[in-house]
DNA sequence: GTCTTGACTAAGC
DNA sequence: GGCTTAGCCAAGA
């Protein structure tokens, strides 16, 4: 498998991200296939152009946090857009047990 | 070809 | 909670 198609995986998968939730790296990366990669989600992400209409603000890393330099405009913009769809945002930390996608209480709530 | 650098993570203090 | 270390893997130098 070619690079550039690891990065569409990543790119669709992080488009499945419903609103008003968030998923880690991680995450991403065994969704979209590639296991361990969660490095090369970060990359993804890095690589996409502003306009691309991927919600790349839902995606933090395994703590929780925005792994993004603090004081940087892309942090901001991380933090903004969260707000912006009810996502709780403090101190640059998430509550992943409440907005994580596919968290396990989702899993255990949902009907088979 | 190797070496370094990260929008990472899990494990061990 | 934080800090170190060791894996991870693609891009750039």
């Amino acid at each position: 498998m070619i690079a550039a198609e690891r990065y569409r995986r990543i790119w669709r998968t992080v488009a499945r991200i419903p609103r008003g939730r968030v998923a880690t790296y991680g995450q991403i990366a065994d969704l979209a296939g590639l296991g361990r990669g969660a490095r090369l989600v970060g990359r993804a992400l890095r690589c996409l152009p502003p306009d691309s209409g991927v919600p790349w603000h839902r995606v933090v890393n395994a703590s929780g946090r925005i792994s993004l330099p603090p004081g940087s405009e892309a942090r901001e913009r991380q933090q903004a857009l969260l707000a912006a769809e009810d996502v709780a945002v403090v101190g640059g930390r998430i509550d992943l047990g409440r907005y994580r996608w596919a968290s396990l209480d989702e899993v255990l709530w949902r009907p088979d």
